[in-house]
RNA sequence: GCAUCCUUAGCUCAGUUGGUAGAGCAACUCAUUUACACUGAGAAGGUCGCAGGUUCGAGUCCUGCAGGAUGCACCA
């Protein structure tokens, strides 16, 4: 027996050992595992791509319990033979990464993107992402990470870039890309517009005001944003509203705060008639409803009075003021005037960017959108419906089911996507003006061309990355293998950002859908239930977790117990127990093989597999068993049975959980313990039957273990006379074995 | 406002199609040169949030209610 058995199982001498061992091999490369062998030529792919990090910086529990639940999962199917590829990248993740290093040189050097200049800031900005990467990588290969490194991927690489450049043409093309002078969330505070989901409500306490125009007007309109009324084009009443139906269709002018306004009254079933006063002042240009409504009555857009820097635009007293200041400077003029009729104390909830916390500012400007609710060409359907259709149709199964209803609910409020971003990092728009020429794709030959500012919203690139990294726009043998991708797992917090643009965009790109599984996993949360974050600092950090108790135990705890879709709590007590748990199996294996080793079984079983193949497991009918033994097989047998079930329909908390029992109080606590009278006894024939049964059990159980503890079963694995392939890692999934 | 989820042992959570309530941790009793103290054996602990309904039978399906969480929208 190996003298390493003699001691406790060290995680920390064996997991780097171990990774490198493999990675060494090549064998996470499925093009290695058919060259040598390992894998059949034409086995059925599997393919799964790795949801890419940020380089924003390192890794959390919530990329460890990804990594945990997508190597498990790749691990059995490489197993079961198929040719497996887990292909790994990182994401540019451009306003987070720029802002975080403009943050950064801010701190440092108290200097603005606009004191560096663009390329100076890229240079700074590819430091740090490049630093970040490096970090990531050592991250992901310390969890055991089984990634194919040979076709890593980073979302602003040459080949990637080429990709987006390809399918903002071909949607371009498509009529689907357009450029519009349209409402857009704009960061006063970051400089540029922002999406939907990039915004975060907070509720604040606010004032609503209820006042009227001027003296002579005859409708009182209520609002929280009175320096907003300067602009004012409307009053919108609902149409069925008897207090104001005299008045639909007149017009009045006005001179509000210094302001020459001129208003008409339209009636429009969108107001609540319940709500301030039933009467609504719209302000076309700085509210996303009122842009909607004036759109129908056919009211101008044009009448703009804040700036990108949150400024008031007017001549008179509210000029060049910010619009904090000119909501009081409003009310003061208001009062002074006799207008104010009421002020009351509400709840309101204020958009604010996700990045900056700047309070968002609703603008009209000249942005790219990718529009969703127009047919796709030699499709007769629209994106929306595209993207409804993919998932109801169960061409994609989402799991948690239930999430497919929150999936619904979103695209049926999804409106056109801004795609474009006034930030340096990023895809460049691959748009070249000249005049009034405008060339899309590649750079015009040609003098006087200039490209666009502007940059894609990084979810433009992550949108297409399950086949920009199979190689697309090319038709390569890996696209034509690996895609659609077998399996997408991700947090659900970015079901809506992520999950739904991959659809959409692979659905315009090849007709077909990104992958065939959505597996959402929760949030790790502490010990209490709350989330980890910075400031709490509560936050785990995954290496320093596998440092002190080992990669495996780490993966076990975040795995056993826990449901997709649900938030888990983490702490280093629960890790802790599965370190022992690997140590558990380690001395079971010293057992088992000491007993195999004085029952003289061992040589003989190495004989027996010198000559086997991957396909040739050993079988039982190869070994004589007593019949008192056929009933621990048989609980194997259904052991094996459920637990590649429960994988197979990615239950592997349930998975994990039975493999873990049964080791312990199965294998070690009840049949260990039965066979000490066997193997201590004096018949030499029920000796070698009970050693040979002993060493299939564990033989199986490191198998079986294999994705959830890659490290302490591969440990075992090479030291098994049952070894009948280079790695745990290539060898076999158990089988049913009939006889 | 719209939608989704959760409520099961002291704690954290499972419970796949309806068929006698489960695990881990904690706590309790006992054992102790044992493959392993990173241990073993044992016992204890639950009207499955509340109220109805369907059913031979409900933790599971339906309706209502209460409490908690989340997402989306709106906030003029």
């Amino acid at each position: 027996m190996d003298e390493k058995f003699l001691k406790p199982y060290d995680p920390e001498a064996t997991e780097g050992r171990l990774y490198t061992a493999w990675e060494e091999s090549g064998l996470f490369n499925p093009d290695t595992c058919i060259a040598e062998g390992i894998t059949k030529p034409d086995a059925e792919p599997f393919s799964i791509v790795l949801p890419p990090p940020n380089v924003t910086g390192r890794l959390h529990m919530g990329h460890a319990l990804m990594l945990a639940i997508e190597d498990a999962v790749v691990r059995y199917q490489r197993m079961q033979g198929k040719r497996t590829l887990w292909l790994p990248g990182t994401d540019h993740a451009a306003i987070a990464t720029q802002s975080v290093v403009e943050k950064k040189i801010k701190k440092e050097e108290d200097k603005s993107r606009h004191d560096l200049g663009r390329a100076e800031l890229l240079k700074r900005i590819e430091a740090y992402a490049t630093e970040s990467h490096d970090t990531i990588l050592k991250q992901l290969k310390t969890m055991g990470a089984s990634l194919d490194w040979s076709r890593e991927a980073f979302t602003l690489d040459e080949t990637r870039n080429r990709a987006v450049r390809a399918v903002f043409k071909k949607m371009y093309d498509a009529g689907l890309i357009y450029r519009g002078n349209r409402i857009v969330n704009w960061d006063p505070k970051g400089q540029t517009t922002i999406s939907d989901d990039e915004i975060v409500y907070e509720e604040r306490d606010a004032t609503l005001y209820t006042f009227r125009y001027s003296s002579d007007f005859p409708i009182a309109v209520a609002t929280t944003r009175p320096e907003t009324k300067v602009g004012d084009v409307a009053v919108a009443v609902h149409p069925d509203d008897a207090r104001y139906t005299a008045f639909v269709g007149r017009e009045y002018d006005a001179v509000f705060c210094d302001v020459p306004i001129h208003i008409k009254i339209v009636a429009d079933k969108e107001v609540d008639p319940a709500f301030g006063t039933g009467a609504v002042g719209l302000t076309p240009a700085h509210s996303h409803i009122d842009w909607e409504i004036a759109d129908r009555h056919l009211l101008s857009h044009e009448v703009i009075i804040i700036n990108e820097f949150a400024k008031m635009t007017v001549p008179g007293r509210l000029s060049g003021m910010k619009t904090t200041d000119a909501r009081d400077a409003v009310v003061a003029w208001l009062r002074e005037e006799g207008l104010l009729e009421k002020e009351e104390a509400v709840k309101q909830n204020i958009s604010t960017a996700e990045r900056t916390g700047g309070i968002v500012e609703p603008l009209p400007k000249l942005q790219w959108f990718v529009e969703v609710d127009r047919p796709v060409p030699g499709r007769d359907k629209t994106l929306k419906e595209l993207l409804l259709e993919s998932v109801r149709s169960g061409a994609i199964t989402i799991l948690p089911e239930h999430f497919e209803k929150t999936y619904f609910h979103w695209i049926e409020n999804l409106r056109d996507w801004c795609i474009s971003r006034q930030i340096w990092y990023g895809h460049r728009i691959p748009v070249w003006y000249r005049g009034e020429e405008i060339t899309v794709g590649e750079a015009p030959s040609g003098e006087g061309w200039v490209q666009d500012e502007d940059t894609l919203d990084t979810w433009f690139s992550s949108g297409i990355w399950t086949f920009s990294t199979l190689g697309w726009p090319e038709d390569t043998k890996d696209l034509q293998t690996y895609h659609p991708t077998n399996l997408l797992e991700t947090g659900y917090d970015i079901l809506f950002f992520w999950i739904a643009r991959m659809i959409l965009m692979t659905e315009f790109t090849l007709g077909t859908v990104p992958f065939k599984t959505v597996y959402l996993h929760g949030l790790v949360r502490d010990a209490q239930g709350r989330k980890m974050s910075k400031s709490l600092g509560n936050n785990m950090d995954p290496l320093d977790v596998t440092a002190k108790f080992g990669a495996d135990a780490a993966r076990m705890a975040l795995i056993v117990g826990n449901t997709p879709g649900t938030d888990m709590r983490m702490s280093e007590d629960k890790i802790k127990g599965y370190k022992h748990f690997a140590n558990k199996l380690w001395n079971i294996a010293r057992f088992v093989l000491e007993n195999a080793e004085n029952a003289g079984i061992a040589s003989e079983w190495k004989e027996e597999n010198r000559d086997k193949t991957w396909a040739s497991a050993p079988e039982r009918a190869d070994f004589p068993f007593s019949t008192s033994e056929r009933p621990y097989l048989d609980q194997c047998d259904a052991l094996i049975t459920e637990v590649t079930r429960d994988i197979e329909e990615y239950r592997l908390y349930l998975a994990a959980e039975k493999i873990y029992h049964y080791i312990w109080h199965e294998l070690a606590d009840k049949i260990l313990e039965e066979s000490k009278p066997i193997l201590l006894g004096e018949d030499g024939v029920a000796r070698a039957a009970r050693a040979r049964l002993l060493l299939i059990l564990l033989d199986r159980s490191v198998r079986l273990l294999h994705p959830f503890m890659p490290f302490v079963t591969e440990e075992i694995f090479q030291s098994l006379p049952t070894r009948d392939a280079p790695f745990l890692m290539v060898a076999h999934w158990p089988a049913i074995l009939e006889g």
